[in-house]
DNA sequence: GTCATAGTGTTACTGACAGTAACATACAAA
DNA sequence: TTTGTATGTTACTGTCAGTAACACTATGAC
């Protein structure tokens, strides 16, 4: 786990690393589910674990940004607070900043290079993802739609 | 003469989010550099930190298996041992499999998002890739050539 | 009204680990 | 032999995720 105790970091601008692993899989839960309880969470978990346990963590990546939650009759409805590709999207700028300098062109290479995705996907998906956005409003800000196609 | 002592990579692949961010300014200085002594990355860096900082934690990158040593004379050389564009991939594949599922079209997607590049960018860059990639051989072993576009 | 139940809030212990560095040690050159 | 330079060892500290006990509160059953 990243210990990132930078002074001059900004501590409002949470980013993925900032996550464990338990933490990881509640926030992959309620991308999934799209609104969850934290006893429904509990079940979903593959690990057993106390629910005083899965609250204290859904509090604590509600606290970092990751989720929100609305009470409904006294029971906590999480959600997401941010689309999972949104998320992903920093993470990556963040990668591409300490690892590749800045050239996105690196990582699209170490992601055909690792297997990710192979060299005709990765065209195709390109056109794909350039039609995508031509089609969506082009002053357009995070798009907090679809994300599963 | 340049004995090498490279360690033997341990069991548990590190990854990148392994790193602080000491660690990871001067893995980036090991990057840029190609090789560098303790005292090298020390003036490099922009905090002032004792030398045995510098020390301890390029000791740790090697544990790691980011760095390797060779000793020149009584003094440690450190190289990287892994490219950056490696590490970058595998950090990208993290980061699909934890926050994409899988889908690395809503990586490209989010990265268009952040705005890390813009959708004509991303085809053109795809295109390069693809091409890059074909240039070498097929059943290749990361790339290690240009990376800076 | 009280009691059990099902929630939440509070608080805390623990282990891991990065940041940081002092101190000990070894060797080479003068 | 002294001195300077380099490494090896060891360790303290703070932060944080994993984990959970426990206390508190509202609500429905009796």
């Amino acid at each position: 786990m990243t210990r990132n105790t930078s002074p001059i970091h900004d501590p409002a601008v949470h980013d993925p690393s900032d996550l464990g692993e338990l933490e990881r899989d509640l926030l992959s839960i309620v991308w999934r589910l799209g609104t969850v309880t934290a006893e429904q969470a509990r079940e979903e978990l593959a690990r057993p674990l106390k629910d005083s346990t899965i609250r204290t963590v859904l509090r604590r990546l509600e606290e970092k940004g990751y989720v929100a939650h609305s009470v409904d009759n006294r029971t906590f409805l999480y959600r997401p607070a941010e689309s999972r590709q949104h998320v992903a999207a920093r993470a990556a700028k963040r990668i591409v900043d300490w690892f590749c300098e800045g050239s996105v062109e690196a990582l699209l290479v170490g992601l055909v290079d690792q297997k990710v995705l192979d060299r005709g996907e990765l065209a195709r998906l390109a056109r794909r993802v350039a039609e995508a956005q031509n089609q969506s409003d082009p002053a357009r800000k995070s798009a907090q739609k679809e994300e599963k196609q």
